[in-house]
DNA sequence: GTGCCAGTTCAAGTGAACTTGAGGTCAAGC
DNA sequence: GCTTGACCTCAAGTTCACTTGAACTGGCAC
């Protein structure tokens, strides 16, 4: 079954100049046109999913490129895998401590949080793990 | 006290050129010069220290300037509090699914990812919840 | 007093992931 | 057969948070 790109944008959410962004990167293949237009296979909206899950979990495109086979199909390394979930791991740990941290300062009743000793504590912690959240998370597609 | 922009460097692990670009941005501010260069009250570690705080909870640089009061002080909504923390709770709940499912799937005996239902679940969650992680994640400064 | 070098300015570059704009094409509907 | 409008290409623009480069300055050590 062949569905054309307005199908896929309609059916994925992802808009019709991703789709070309993706293919230009090798991300997704269309399989064909009528006229101009790029027809693709149905199996074009697993592989969209796929590229979602690996955006999702934190994975750049190209990392997801890949992650697959030649052939298409998804070649996903276990270990990677396993790597990625100890550092979501960590990035979790990290923004509980980070929302518990707000919760306190939003309900602290010290005049200016500076004088708040749980705000200067998160201040401290903050300031020594900067940046150790995840690399890069995906920005909401349309209504971001 | 004053320390010069080095001496800040040198404390808050923050690059020199990231402290004028933050100057240029009002969010940090010199209290005067030697020569050319830049002196700071030592009141500017705290305020970096705000600022990695702002920026490891999901804020811009721009949301973070946007929280000090015209005096430098901080003036920070107790409503944007809760309502980033709540936020976090959602990052946090949705990466926690995304990290039990790739620890399943690193783990899962199915020859390919796409034949375990896991996974597969796991995609479909990723493809509905594309981009609601947290707006921007900072980026390692140095040790990238 | 002079040379060094860490600082300075300003503009431009980086990279990720897209989006937008200008100008062109073509299947379909009337 | 002609119009329409959604799609096409290709280049350039956008956003964010910085970094880099070239050209310059000036306090400090000697």
């Amino acid at each position: 079954m062949t569905i054309d790109i307005a199908e896929v944008a309609r059916r994925s959410g992802v808009p019709a100049s991703t789709l070309r962004f993706y293919e230009e990167k090798r991300l997704i293949a269309s399989i064909g046109r009528r006229g101009l237009r790029r027809l693709f296979d149905l199996e074009v909206l697993d592989r969209l999913a796929l590229i979602a899950l690996g955006r999702a979990a934190g994975f750049s495109l190209d990392e997801v490129a890949r992650m697959f086979a030649p052939d298409g199909r998804p070649r996903i390394d276990r270990r990677k895998l396993a790597a990625k979930a100890d550092e979501l791991d960590r990035t979790v740990r990290k923004l509980i401590a980070m929302r518990d941290g707000l919760r306190h300062a939003a309900a602290c009743p010290a005049p200016s949080h500076m004088e708040c000793p749980h705000f200067r504590r998160l201040m401290r912690v903050a300031a020594l793990g900067t940046a150790r959240a995840p690399k890069r998370a995906p920005r909401a597609p349309r209504s971001g």
